[in-house]
DNA sequence: TGAGGGTCTGGACAAACGTTCAAACTCTTC
DNA sequence: GAAGAGTTTGAACGTTTGTCCAGACCCTCA
């Protein structure tokens, strides 16, 4: 089992990095499969298939599949922050801030449904599994504290940003079962229904 | 294969009652399996071990495996209806019935944890598979149904029972979580955060 | 007390799985 | 162009999985 070389030499580190940067390609590869079957039903051959790789390949990369896993939960979370701090970002200061959000929501529904369903996949997964539990749980955290920053951004700091995400994203959940599975138009129901439970959160008022 | 008889003679019914009999029994074993170790992780052996039986009689009353987790699926239908109908059936008349309503899913995550888990397994793996998407959704309108039946009960037929229905969920869902797997007390903190969503969305004046 | 239909068993099977490994291959460096 | 470190392969291994089956077992009647 060759390693790669770990010497702090000019070649040691360009080496490293072109190992480094084949292992993300491979972790890419393993969430295309995974969002595509699912956690249950991904085999290291199927992923090593979409990779375009031999089997063995995934097991000079990775330790064993726990790794992969792992490290695709941890690509997962980035890419979550990432996406939703674009979309925080690209509401503009004009208009309807909440209208702007949902239809960006909905735009990541229809772009990157797949990533979305297995983000909840693996959250239940996480329900008996302990491997992925922390990182789950940190990423519904960072998610929170996103919302929070929104809300103290537009002057509602009093709100508690876990209770309305968790609301929200059972719209947004809700919406991206309909929109994978069904022909029919989703886009407007979405928006409203998620624009109304916005709205009635931010109305509570501050309690006492 | 032997076939239970199908004859329509006295004592073919009676077999073939006990063989109904037998068969929901399995099924209750495998709904244990299914709920103490998730879908993914649940195997036939598993299951014939719980029922304190072979591997062999599992094949013999179910044609395959899918059968089985289907029948388990229809199982958990009936019991969550029973089970959300009699919450409803419990809450009194005086008093806030919010309150009790509150009080008794608190209890129902107590005793039935595990199922309620299962429950949102299930639900997720019809993200992929649609061997149960079609159960999962009439799963889904009922829960709804049940809950637009107690908004007419109260005089608030305006509100969309699909909606608060999702929103109270994920409340539900997070602290089951919460309750299966931390020691912290958990039931004052749902019940609040239950009642504040509940209590908000019944706020929501009718659409013009 | 046999006969016979229903029940149950434990082993056997093929397929699929994660994992391992020797051998072949690629690329850089001297 | 030889050497060597890093990479990739495809076959092979041991397990686990769902499925199948011949035979043993149980129970009920004639």
């Amino acid at each position: 089992m060759a390693r790669v070389s770990s010497e702090k030499t000019k070649v040691g580190q360009k080496v490293a990095q072109k190992h480094a940067n084949k292992k993300t390609a491979l972790v890419d590869a393993a969430l295309t499969t995974l969002s595509r079957l699912g956690y249950s039903q991904t085999n290291l051959r199927m992923i090593a298939s979409d990779a375009g790789v031999s089997l063995g390949t995934i097991h000079y990369y990775f330790e064993d599949k726990d790794e992969l896993l792992r490290l695709c939960v941890a690509r997962i979370k980035d890419d979550f922050s990432n996406l939703i701090r674009n979309v925080f970002g690209s509401v503009g200061e004009g208009g309807d801030i909440g209208e702007q959000l949902a239809e960006a929501l909905a735009d990541t529904i229809e772009d990157n449904g797949a990533t979305h369903r297995l983000w909840y996949d693996l959250r239940t997964q996480a329900m008996f599994v302990d491997t992925f539990r922390d990182e789950v749980a940190r990423i519904e955290q960072e998610m929170s504290a996103l919302l929070e920053g929104y809300f103290k951004q537009v002057g509602a700091s009093h709100l508690d940003g876990k209770l309305v995400y968790l609301q929200l994203d059972a719209i947004f959940r809700h919406w991206l079962v309909k929109a994978l599975t069904e022909t029919s138009e989703w886009r407007a129901p979405f928006k409203q229904e998620f624009l109304k439970v916005l709205n009635s959160a931010m109305m509570v008022p501050p309690s006492v």
